[in-house]
DNA sequence: GCATTTAGTTTCATTAAATGAAACTTGGTT
DNA sequence: AACCAAGTTTCATTTAATGAAACTAAATGC
């Protein structure tokens, strides 16, 4: 991001300022917002048009997310994220606790909400996910940083903006450690309106064997509906279904080193039962 | 694809590699299916690990699509693709018609789906859906091919492999304009088990006022289950939802040039209620 | 209807970055 | 201990990206 890695970079950077915007981009836009001399970012753009990454509508003249980002959307959904393995377990949890539940990864200093159940609506997946949040001031986020080796911890602790969404936002690094400590020590976390008045949540990582912290996990509630003492109550199905979830994910990951195995979970990636 | 496109083609082939294994990937293997020298697949896959778009485990020592990747799809998916402005209908055509919906859209001479509703799992969003398919055979790509420009088209059916998926299988170019334009004449096309036995479906265009092809639409079945007969009588419904779709595809894409008007279909892209 | 601005595209000498052969390091084998 | 395979780094060479400026086309103003 800042040390921009050539072309490669800034070619991505295109693509995420592209992306950033809900509605097709002209050249001029982006040229407006850009670093890059015009004739740069005119063959940029050009360049992934080409490769599908980007679509130029010839009459608008405007730019948007390409089809080929479509597919390898599903693919990275389907790889990188926990969300379809993880996805029964969030169904049971959200059955047996009745409250929201969300399912987060960290996408470099931000929390990446890959799946959310919530009581009332039952399934509703990549409309609801793919959003990002803070990592300073929610749930997750804080529980995720927790269980970071300390070097990648500081890295992003720096990366945090800390502004005081509410007054109980911890707007300072060094309060943030100090929860982050506590987190640590007592294997999970809160969100004491810290994001948004009212909204409380429980939170705890996903670890896999080695430590690692695979992704974060929560019950949410509106603290004039629940309190947080009921959503403590949901801590012991939280720990299960966090565990769960990181063994499937081992199972998953690398089952056996380079062997080329069972295969069972995902369908192939191409269309059966076609039309 | 052809035209390498520089470094940065040379990424993105590396990132479709990656994508490609539904399992984290190794240097090696990487390196064995690629054209590229040692130092310049490394250099490539440590910029996309840097970038965040391919995740490179530590411990194994393999590398996998990366959340950033993931974040992207969210945008890709609602901005790209018909699929979130085409739920609503999807669903009351599939509650309406009893049978498998699927949409799709032309990812240069192949078909992607990008959702699908069966009457049996009510709302299956990414799972189902993201999945691509050969053009030449099924409903929908033959359909979208059927109303696409001269120029283009002949470009797509030349990137047609005509593999024989059944014995009823179109396996000649000849053949496929033959019923193109057929399909052209008639408004909708026919998958008469031409890319799995047994299976038929009607589709029909979802085209923009401008006659441009933004997608296609099918519903389908298994002819033990339901007579190719019955699907055509659906075809009243398909075409009402096709334009619903094109029409809220219209209202969508360009409300007026430039301006930053309404936005009132897509909800602000940081996740409210966090947890 | 002509001049002028605005948006997008192309050119080309310069410069910076990608390249890839080979050397090196690391960890596992026989 | 010698070997091998996998991954990483180096560095002179080559190639491709760069960006200022010129150009074109369309839209807007006078």
């Amino acid at each position: 991001m800042t040390a921009t890695d050539g072309t490669v970079g800034k070619a991505l950077d295109v693509l995420e300022k592209v992306a950033e915007r809900d509605r097709p981009v002209r050249f001029s836009d982006l040229l407006a917002e850009s670093e890059l001399p015009k004739a740069t970012l005119y063959r940029l753009l050009q360049t992934l048009t080409n490769q599908g990454m980007l679509r130029h509508d010839a009459e608008t003249g405007a730019y948007s997310l390409g089809v080929r980002l479509v597919r390898l959307a599903h693919r990275a959904w389907s790889t990188a994220s926990l969300a379809p393995l993880a996805r029964p377990h969030l169904d049971a949890l959200a059955r047996q606790t009745g409250q929201t539940i969300h399912l987060a990864q960290l996408d470099t200093a931000q929390v990446l909400y890959v799946d959310k159940r919530s009581a009332e609506t039952p399934v509703e997946m990549f409309s609801q996910a793919g959003k990002i949040g803070p990592a300073y001031c929610t749930g997750v986020g804080k529980t995720m940083l927790a269980f970071l080796p300390v070097a990648q911890q500081d890295r992003l602790i720096q990366q945090q903006s800390f502004h005081a969404f509410t007054d109980q936002t911890l707007e300072t690094p060094e309060r943030l450690r100090a929860e982050l400590v506590a987190i640590a020590a007592r294997g999970h976390g809160y969100d004491r309106e810290e994001h948004e008045p009212g909204i409380i949540c429980v939170a705890v990582p996903i670890l896999s064997a080695g430590g690692r912290v695979l992704g974060g996990l929560s019950v949410t509630g509106h603290k004039d509906h629940v309190a947080l003492a009921t959503l403590e109550g949901h801590l012991p199905a939280l720990k299960t279904t966090a565990r769960a979830i990181a063994e499937d994910a081992a199972d998953w990951a690398f089952p056996e080193r380079g062997s080329e195995a069972v295969m069972t979970r995902r369908e192939e990636d191409t269309c059966r039962e076609s039309g």
